[in-house]
DNA sequence: TTTCAATACTGACAATTGTCAGGTTTTGGT
DNA sequence: ACCAAAACCTGACAATTGTCAGTATTGAAA
């Protein structure tokens, strides 16, 4: 979590592939000026449950996990966002505490826009307006997508569709079918919203099945197709 | 699903209670005159999946229901709104087709609101565009900590809160205790995500631990001190 | 390289929940 | 007020999933 040399938002990422795309060259030099950067390493927490946001936050380099605790003390990943993404303007614009974390699943590197700067962006351009209320729609969509999944879904449909939830959020290693991913079994159980000895199980069935193979805690993904047929997805 | 009188804007519960209230009195006139105004008895559909959105709209009366069609065929209900709320921006927002129904639980009197002129008003109101994003976020807290609910919580403990839902959306009688819904079983089991045999099983454990009485559909909360102990809300 | 704690895995078992089949009551339309 | 259809309820059973206990493997740090 050490302060380091700030990256340039000209040249980021997430200055092309979000809202901050609507902003003149002028008004992202002053977001670079005034933002705050750090380093991440895997497991810190970018932002906790019960805290006040007091920016959003670009992902410049890495990934995170949007995160919830259950009343049972058992955790949820609600979603990814990598590279180029930005986290953490639902709650800024809801005026309200984090109901959620964002945790570093890898080490890295992210910046806070303040509050009042992004603030002052949203009321002055429509189109960023609209724009960020396009990203928090599609957030919105996602999440009642997911609801319908976790509840109507069995286990072994929910881990295939975890499996490529993960390839989406992380990619794919040259091979084309290796995950890069640094996910536990145990955060996949929490992708699924289960144990994490249902996970492993079910992973033992497509293996011997030939869909997947493993090697320790990476997985390859050897019949995409027919683990998209099991996931079940229709939109 | 007649048309009939229209209701005036200028007098409706919805231009007080939503994003609507940002706008001037010219800004509502023009709206009332524009605004299509539709009579929706129960069980029909507001708007379905898959339908492009024409507008937004705002429920004059009555109530309805956002619901989603899983995997399986059976339906999941993912949140209510009832008079005064404005229902369908998201997904106008999205750029998308509707990947949830919106279906009238009673009979309702709902007013649609024509894209263009939403737009419009959002783009040239800075105000009313932080409002609705306001409003969105709200959606997708509620929406993320239901996931969470629904993944980790027996099914004793979800019908406990679904109970609580009921009466936040439909509210109470005159007595204090019964609810306004006119649910049926298996709609309170696509809140739950479960069975009906289900719910009616655990309603009936509630109803020998004298939590509730149920007389027919309708249903009496008599603890509802308990309700909230056994739901395990902590927000 | 060695060590040790964390993670991955397996099997057996228990608990929860879903399904099916049946009878009863309620509801809404004529 | 009646009737048919829908909704409600109960019990028995099956299937899925969670829990616990124990071993094997991994990978990060000394």
């Amino acid at each position: 979590m050490d302060s380091f040399k700030h990256p340039e938002c000209n040249s980021c990422g997430s200055r092309v592939s979000t809202c901050l795309i609507e902003l003149s060259i002028n008004q992202v030099e002053e977001i670079s000026h005034i933002k705050h950067s750090q380093l991440f390493t895997r497991n810190s927490y970018v932002f906790a449950e019960g805290q006040y946001p007091r920016g959003v936050f670009c992902i410049h380099k890495g990934h995170v996990k949007i995160s919830k605790m259950g009343a049972d003390g058992r955790e949820h990943i609600i979603s990814f966002a990598g590279t180029g993404n930005i986290v953490g303007y639902g709650t800024l614009l809801a005026a309200e505490k984090y109901n959620v974390s964002c945790i570093a699943v890898q080490d890295s590197s992210i910046c806070l826009i303040p509050s009042e700067i992004f603030f002052r962006n949203v009321r002055e351009n429509p189109s960023m307006a609209l724009h960020v209320m396009h990203d928090i729609s599609q957030e919105l969509r996602s999440t009642s997508q997911r609801i319908v999944e976790l509840t109507h879904k069995p286990i072994r449909e929910r881990v295939a569709e975890a499996l490529l939830i993960i390839k989406e959020a992380f990619g794919l290693d040259a091979d084309g079918m290796t995950l890069r991913s640094p996910l536990t079994r145990e955060e996949i159980a929490s992708i699924v919203g289960t144990a994490p000895e249902s996970v492993i199980r079910t992973l033992s069935e497509f293996k011997s099945e030939n869909l997947i193979t493993t090697n320790g805690r990476t997985i390859q993904l050897i019949n995409m197709r027919a683990l998209v047929n099991i996931a079940n997805i229709r939109d």
